[in-house]
RNA sequence: GUCCCUAUCGUCUAGCCUGGCCUAGGACGUCACCCUUUCACGGUGAAGACGCGGGUUCGAAUCCCGCUGGGGACACCA
């Protein structure tokens, strides 16, 4: 059987959303399934619109995925583009150069040679003729499209001028879509089109028809949206005498207003997903389920990536598009993160704990480290967790103290007794504590809810923390007591 | 305008190919209860969907046709 291959070919025109990284995931899960290959090819056809840094971007950002590439760039393709950068990688492979500004020649020869066969012709017309026929088309209600003028006007090689492929509008195309089967144009509704630009430059039906068959990609994963040109792609084929790869549509990832992913929608790309204190782990998972299942009556949801390779599949694909849910994502970034081996957890806050300004003793962080896990849906949260562990002037929610059953009066005794109680302890350990607050508790006659809400804001200023009885222990018996008697002073006479 | 894709709870989906096991299953979210020192975690339960209309059939979420809704393409952009 043949070796798959399957590449992800990103345009750098603007930054990848996780829609994009989607196809990048699947284009992955699918050659590793099958123990293939995954490549990167940069798709630079449109000078105008290319953008600094977006190469790097995708390259980072798929690491950070844990996502490598069998081929792809080398440093000298990188540097050519002017994307070296530190740490850059060179990836490099057989069948480059991966990036398709440094291709040119060769789609030159495969336009000239459609030309010599009679497949595509020269032409100059100029953007206001174009203009003009198009304006006239619409008028007339048509179909826009060139007419074809240049067809037989064999405009000389030397003239500046565009190739166009002719198109053929009188017969069927069809071919079988991985994902959704059979589909089939009785008539190609499309007009000759543009090859090869007249700088040069191909269009993305030349360059990837030819890419993907010099590449021998087997697999061509891409956005429902290349669905309608798709003729185009099986005609030049055929015109090349090529075998076409298997195409597999994928469909749309919408945001939650059911628009397509956009720069609008707040947290589509990975690069803000992780400042927000998201796993890459957690992400990837619940992105590949944006459109796939592992189908056979599976419920399972949550995957390693060993699993994910094992079991994807491109019948498992949806046909219809699908919701990016922020929310749901939150729940499946808490699962990871309780997941995580706790030092691993540790490591992983540590940005976001610098990031704050929080910096307290690794054995403090440690001592209560398993119990933030449990409270966290993402890493940003931890360091509003911990900071009450810090050396600095604490601001209490003084005004949550009190109700419930609680009053001024009340907190003030619950406070002091706990002070002459905890003074004395022999040895200031979770259980000691544990038994002496309970204690406190009983013999004022309260609730120990109430009780520990008038000592967890004296002690922490907060009304959510970690456990308080192992937060205490963290803290030390003198900061504890401090703290307790700050809060008496504050406490209205 | 023409062509193409698509349609199961609010959301992600299983089931559809190979009709009956579907009084449509799971997950997130929501609500209630339990656990409980806050917040979480965990547990139990509830509400919640086959777009509409025809047909085929003993029987249709599943097959066929039509309609409607949603999306896309028709560039020297990808």
């Amino acid at each position: 059987m043949k070796e798959v291959r399957t590449r992800f070919a990103p345009s750098p025109t603007g930054f990848q959303h996780v829609g994009g990284f989607r196809t990048a995931f699947y284009a992955y899960l699918l050659a590793k399934h099958f123990g293939g290959k995954f490549l990167l090819r940069v798709e630079d056809t449109d000078r105008e619109r290319t953008v600094p840094g977006a190469i790097r971007f995708v390259i980072d950002e798929l690491k950070w995925f844990g996502i490598d590439f069998d081929e792809g760039p080398s440093k000298a393709d990188l540097q050519a583009l002017g994307e070296d950068w530190e740490g850059a990688p060179d990836i490099g492979g057989p069948v480059g150069p991966y990036v398709q500004s440094l291709r040119l020649p060769r789609y030159k020869e495969v336009a000239e040679q459609l030309v010599a066969s009679g497949h595509a012709y020269r032409c100059d017309c100029t953007p206001e003729m174009l203009e003009r026929e198009r304006n006239e088309q619409m008028a007339r209600r048509e179909l826009p499209g060139y007419s074809g003028y240049c067809r037989t006007r064999n405009v000389p090689a030397d003239k500046p001028h565009v190739v166009r492929f002719k198109m053929p509008t009188k017969r069927s195309v069809s071919f079988v879509d991985a994902i959704r089967g059979k589909v089939q144009w009785d008539t190609i509704p499309l007009k000759d089109t543009v090859l090869l630009k007249s700088d040069g430059f191909p269009t993305y039906h030349l360059a990837v028809v030819c890419d993907d068959h010099d590449m021998n990609i087997t697999h061509a994963l891409r956005g429902i949206e290349w669905l309608s040109s798709t003729p185009i792609h099986l005609l030049l084929y055929e015109a090349l005498g090529w075998e076409p790869v298997t195409f597999a549509h994928l469909p749309v990832v919408n945001g939650t207003d059911g628009k397509k992913l956009s720069k609008r929608h707040n947290a589509t790309n990975s690069k803000e997903l992780r400042d927000q204190g998201y796993l890459p782990e957690a992400i990837m998972n619940f992105v590949t389920l944006i459109g796939w299942a592992p189908g056979e009556g599976s419920d399972q949801e949550v995957f390693t990536r060993e699993e994910l390779i094992q079991k994807f599949s491109l019948q498992g694909v949806n046909e219809s598009s699908g919701v990016f849910d922020p929310v749901k994502l939150q729940w499946m970034n808490g699962l990871y993160i309780r997941k995580l081996p706790v030092e691993e957890f540790m490591k992983r806050c540590q940005p976001f704990l610098d990031k704050e300004g929080v910096s307290v003793p690794q054995e403090q962080f440690a001592a209560l480290a398993a119990h933030v896990q449990e409270r966290v849906k993402t890493l940003t949260e931890v360091a509003s967790m911990i900071d009450f562990l810090m050396d600095r002037p604490l601001e209490r929610q003084m005004d949550a103290m009190l109700g419930k059953g609680m009053d001024n009066e009340k907190a003030r005794q619950v406070l002091n007794l706990s002070l002459e109680r905890l003074g004395p302890l022999a040895d200031f350990s979770v259980e000691a504590i544990d038994q002496t607050l309970r204690g406190v508790a009983t013999e004022l006659g309260l609730k120990p809810g109430p009780a520990f809400v008038a000592l967890r804001i004296a002690v922490t200023g907060k009304t959510i923390t970690p456990p308080l009885f192992e937060s205490f222990a963290v803290l030390g018996r003198d900061r504890v007591l401090s703290r307790i008697r700050e809060t008496l002073e504050l406490l209205p006479q």
